[in-house]
RNA sequence: GCGCCAGUAGCUCAACCGGAUAGAGCAUCAGCCUUCUAAGCUGAGGGUUAGUGGUUCGAGUCCACUCUGGCGUACCA
C-alpha cells in the first residue's frame, strides 16, 4: 500500500515541485474512518508556502492520478490526504500469500549480502539465566528477519574460557571435588556456589576417584567444567530453538596473532602509550570518552583488546552487516571498540548494536537479584519448564528492546491459558481446523472470486495481510520484534472476528471458497510471523 | 557527581520520521455455544501520558529543569 502511494506521490511531484522539498509521511491512521493510508504533506508545507493546508491538500489530490487500486481519496482534518484502497487491490495480498506460502513476507531487498549476528556470548561459568534468555531470543529472531530480507546470516557465539572468571570456576570445582572426597577445604567467598559446580565435581569423583587430587584447578577441573556447562547451555538454547553456526573462542585471537597485530596497528598510528606499567589506547583521540588500559601491568590484556581484535575479524570476513546483541551492562564497552575499529580504517556504519535493557525477575513477589557466582538466579531452563518454549520466546519478543521488563515467574507459570502467544497460535489452529473440514463439505479454497469479500471483517483481514511484508521489513531494519507480536495479535484478532461473523461452510459455494482462501492466506501469514519469531504454529490445540 | 535507558489505565506493555478521539492483554463487571475449535466473540467501567516550563498548525513523542527507578562509570567481562 505504501509503495503504491509513494509512486503516486512521486508522479505528482513532477507537477507540484514543492512535494520534492518536504519529508512527508505516509502512515496508517489509527482510525479506520480515516482510510488505509494517510499523508501529512499539506500541513508540513503550509508554512513555507504561506497557504492554507486544506487548499494545498486539494491541489495534491488533483495532481494524483490513481488507477482502480484506489477507491477514493479524501481530504480530512487539518489537511490530511487519506487513501481508501479498493478490495480488488487489497485481495492481491491474499493471492500472494497463497502463491508464495512460506516465502510470503520475505523479499530480496538485501540479496547477495551477508550478515553476522553475535548473540548470547555468555562465558561458560554457569547455566543460562532468564536474563540471557532475552538476549538469545532477540538475537535469533533478528537473524531470522535479516534472512527474510535477503541476507545470508551467520549466527555467532563469542566466548572466553581464559579469563579470571573461568579460573575461579576451576578452583570452585576443585574445592567441591576435594569436599566430595571428604577433605575439608576452604570454599572461598568469591567461588561459584551453584549446585551445578557440585554436580560436576561429583562426576569427576565417580570417574576418577581421587586421582585428580594433585591436578591443578586450571587443568582438568576447569576443562571439565567448561565442557559440562557448554553442554548445558547448548541444551537450553536447543530447547528455545536457537542455534549458532559458530562458537568463536577468544583464545584463537591470541593463537593466530590477531591480538599482537591489533596492538601493532595502534602503535603504528601512535595511538597507544605506556603508563604505570600498563599499555593504554588513546580513545580520547579517537572520539571515545577517555583513554583505557588495554594491557594490564601484569601483561594480561583487558577485555577491550580482544573485543577490538574480534570485531576486526568480522570486518575481515567481509560481512555487510555486523550485529551485536548485548545487555545494558555491556553498553559502555562498544563506543570504544567502534572508535578503534573506525580508526583502523573500517566502516563502522556496518555495525548495528542492539542493546537490550535488563530483565527484572520477580519470584514470590520479590525481585531476584541475579548473580551467577552467588548462585542467586532463575535459570532459563526452569523458565522453559514452567512456561514452555513458545511462551518464553513470545514473551521476550513482545517488549521493545529498549524497555526494561519485569518477568514475573509465578505469572509465567500460570500463564498457560492467558498468555498472548496462545491467542495467536489458536488462530492458526482454528484455521487449520476449518480447512480440514472443507473436504467433507466438498469445498476448496479458491482465489477466483476474492471480489466477494466485502464484509468489514473480510476487508480488515485483507488490509492486515497487505501489511505483513512491511512489518517484516520493519523488524529487519529496526530490530523491534514487538512490532511483529503486535501485528500478529491484530491479525489473530481480525481472524477471530471474521471467524465469528463470516461462516465458511454453509455459505454459497463461491463465497465459501473465497472465504476459505482468505482463511488459508491468513494461516500462511500467521505461520510465517510465528516462524520468524521462532515460535511454533500448531495445527491443533 | 557524570553517562545511557526508562516513568503512559489497578498490573504488564503499545503508540512507525511530531499527526486526527492515547491503544491492547490481564484483572473487574454484563451478555453470546443445537451449526466450521468458547484458548473465541460482543459490550461496560478504568488516563492530568511522573511534574513544571518551552518549541508549533499540532507534543506521550522534541528542548530545558525537577522527581523516581534500572544499568554503567575498573589495570572485572
Amino acid at each position: 500500500m505504501k509503495a503504491y502511494a509513494k509512486r503516486l506521490f512521486d508522479e505528482a511531484a513532477k507537477k507540484l515541485d514543492y512535494l520534492n522539498d518536504v519529508d512527508y509521511a505516509l502512515e496508517r491512521p489509527k482510525q479506520e474512518a480515516h482510510g488505509d493510508l494517510s499523508c501529512n504533506a499539506a500541513m508540513l508545507l503550509a508554512r513555507a508556502l504561506k497557504r492554507k493546508p486544506r487548499e494545498i491538500a486539494q491541489e495534491i489530490v488533483d495532481a494524483l492520478e490513481p488507477d482502480d487500486a484506489v477507491e477514493k481519496i479524501e481530504i480530512a482534518g487539518a489537511g490530511f490526504v487519506n487513501f481508501f484502497f479498493s478490495n480488488a487491490f487489497l485481495a492481491n495480498a491474499a493471492k500472494d500469500a497463497l502463491e508464495r506460502g512460506e516465502k510470503f513476507g520475505a523479499s530480496d531487498l538485501h540479496k547477495g549480502k551477508t550478515a553476522n549476528v553475535e548473540f548470547v556470548s555468555a562465558n561458560p561459568t554457569g547455566p543460562l539465566t532468564v536474563g540471557h534468555g532475552r538476549n538469545a531470543v532477540v538475537g535469533d529472531a533478528v537473524a531470522n528477519f535479516l534472512e527474510a530480507v535477503g541476507y545470508q546470516v551467520d549466527r555467532e557465539y563469542y566466548f572466553n574460557n581464559a579469563g579470571r572468571q573461568m579460573r575461579v570456576l576451576g578452583e570452585s570445582v576443585k574445592a567441591r571435588y576435594l569436599e566430595a572426597l571428604g577433605e575439608t577445604t576452604l570454599f572461598e567467598d568469591h567461588f561459584y556456589r551453584g549446585e551445578y559446580v557440585k554436580e560436576i565435581a561429583e562426576k569427576l569423583v565417580e570417574e576418577h576417584g581421587d586421582n585428580l587430587k594433585d591436578e591443578p584447578a586450571e587443568g582438568a577441573f576447569k576443562a571439565r567444567a567448561e565442557a559440562e556447562i557448554f553442554k548445558d547451555i547448548a541444551g537450553t538454547l536447543e530447547r528455545l530453538n536457537v542455534r549458532h553456526d559458530r562458537f568463536y573462542n577468544e583464545r584463537d585471537l591470541y593463537d593466530d596473532g590477531r591480538i599482537d597485530a591489533t596492538l601493532d596497528a595502534m602503535k603504528e598510528r601512535g595511538l597507544s602509550y605506556e603508563k604505570e606499567g600498563a599499555l593504554w589506547f588513546k580513545f580520547s583521540e579517537m572520539g571515545g570518552e577517555e583513554d583505557r588500559v588495554m594491557v594490564k601491568s601484569t601483561g594480561e590484556p583487558t577485555y577491550r583488546l580482544p573485543d577490538v581484535a574480534y570485531h576486526l575479524t568480522k570486518f575481515e570476513r567481509g560481512y555487510d552487516a555486523i550485529v551485536d546483541v548485548f545487555g545494558a551492562d555491556h553498553k559502555d564497552a562498544y563506543p570504544d571498540v567502534l572508535a578503534a575499529v573506525k580508526t583502523l580504517g573500517y566502516d563502522v556504519e556496518r555495525v548495528k548494536v542492539i542493546v537490550h535493557q535488563f530483565v527484572t525477575v520477580l519470584k514470590d513477589g520479590e525481585v531476584v537479584k541475579m548473580s551467577t557466582r552467588k548462585a542467586n538466579y532463575v535459570t532459563l531452563d526452569e523458565l522453559i519448564d514452567d512456561a514452555g518454549a513458545d511462551a518464553v520466546r513470545y514473551f521476550f519478543s513482545m517488549r521493545s528492546v529498549s524497555s526494561h521488563m519485569n518477568f514475573d515467574v509465578d505469572l509465567a507459570r500460570k500463564q498457560n491459558e492467558e498468555n498472548p502467544v496462545f491467542y495467536v497460535q489458536y488462530a492458526h489452529a482454528r484455521i487449520s481446523s476449518v480447512l480440514r473440514a472443507l473436504d467433507d463439505a466438498d469445498l476448496a479454497p479458491s482465489a477466483e472470486r476474492l471480489d466477494l469479500l466485502v464484509a468489514p471483517e473480510e476487508r480488515r483481514l485483507l488490509v492486515l495481510l497487505n501489511r505483513f511484508p512491511e512489518a517484516v521489513r520493519h523488524c529487519a531494519e529496526f530490530f523491534e520484534l514487538h512490532h511483529m507480536t503486535g501485528y500478529l495479535a491484530e491479525l489473530a484478532s481480525a481472524f477471530h472476528k471474521f471467524y465469528t461473523e463470516c461462516r465458511i461452510i454453509g455459505s454459497d459455494k463461491a463465497l465459501a471458497e473465497a472465504r476459505a482462501a482468505l482463511a488459508a492466506a491468513t494461516r500462511v501469514t500467521v505461520a510465517n510471523g510465528l516462524r520468524l519469531l521462532g515460535v511454533s504454529a500448531p495445527e491443533r490445540m
